[in-house]
DNA sequence: TACCATGCTTTGACTTTCTAGGCATACTCG
DNA sequence: CGAGTATGCCTAGAAAGTCAAAGCATGGTA
């Protein structure tokens, strides 16, 4: 199919994920709503997406979970930002702001 | 492997490719060093990344394709932005827009 | 003659994302 | 009590894009 214009670019949705996580544990659920709105309204990250990224971000280590109750009662499993994954968002916010002046250098060119 | 941080994100390079054409005509050889130059050195596309996208883009009729001779007195594949190309340009810079706003909100939040 | 820069192409692997489901539990409302 | 809805996690399979690493050919130069 064709990309669709809301859709994310291949390796941002770490660096999202993890600036989600970085204001406070969540699990996968509340990670959606909490991009959503954030990005206000702009950003819809889809559950088949989300579910596999953290597996590979805490196989990675720069997320833990652990499983407990929710303040509306359910089980769910929060994650929560390490310290090697505080580096990595460091580092990924270093290598997008990149990208986005490389960027748009090239499209102010004449 | 791990990505490298000069590294594109899929689905900029061929908003890259179709900037750099719509500068005038240019065969891959030539898009590969255009692009290195606007970007300031920042983005150095690689052989095997752009001629498959080449290819891509001329199948979705984004640019035409003409063998000509080049300065140097080579056969070069030379490549022009098509009009449905000008427009899918400006689709790719406006979505990117959005992407980098979307972006900037979350990262923005506190 | 040998080498180097230019120029196009292909192959295979890899990673990420999306679509499209399935499964389970808590709560609400008729 | 039963049905529906929102919440919550997970997986399989496919699609797509990019990269590394090659090969091949030609023109100019030492």
């Amino acid at each position: 199919m064709t990309r669709q214009k809301a859709d994310l670019l291949q390796g941002t949705l770490d660096m999202l994920i993890l600036k989600a996580v970085s204001l406070g544990p969540l699990h996968g659920y509340g990670i959606i709503q909490r991009l959503r709105q954030m990005s206000g309204e702009m950003l819809e990250v889809e559950q088949g997406s989300l579910y596999p990224a953290l597996y590979r971000i805490e196989q990675k280590g720069w997320v833990s979970s652990k499983w407990e109750v929710n303040e509306t009662n359910r089980r769910a499993k929060f994650y929560a930002l390490t310290r090697a994954g505080r580096r990595q968002l460091e580092d990924e916010e270093a290598s997008w702001d990149r990208l986005v002046l490389a960027i748009a250098k090239v499209r102010q060119t004449t």
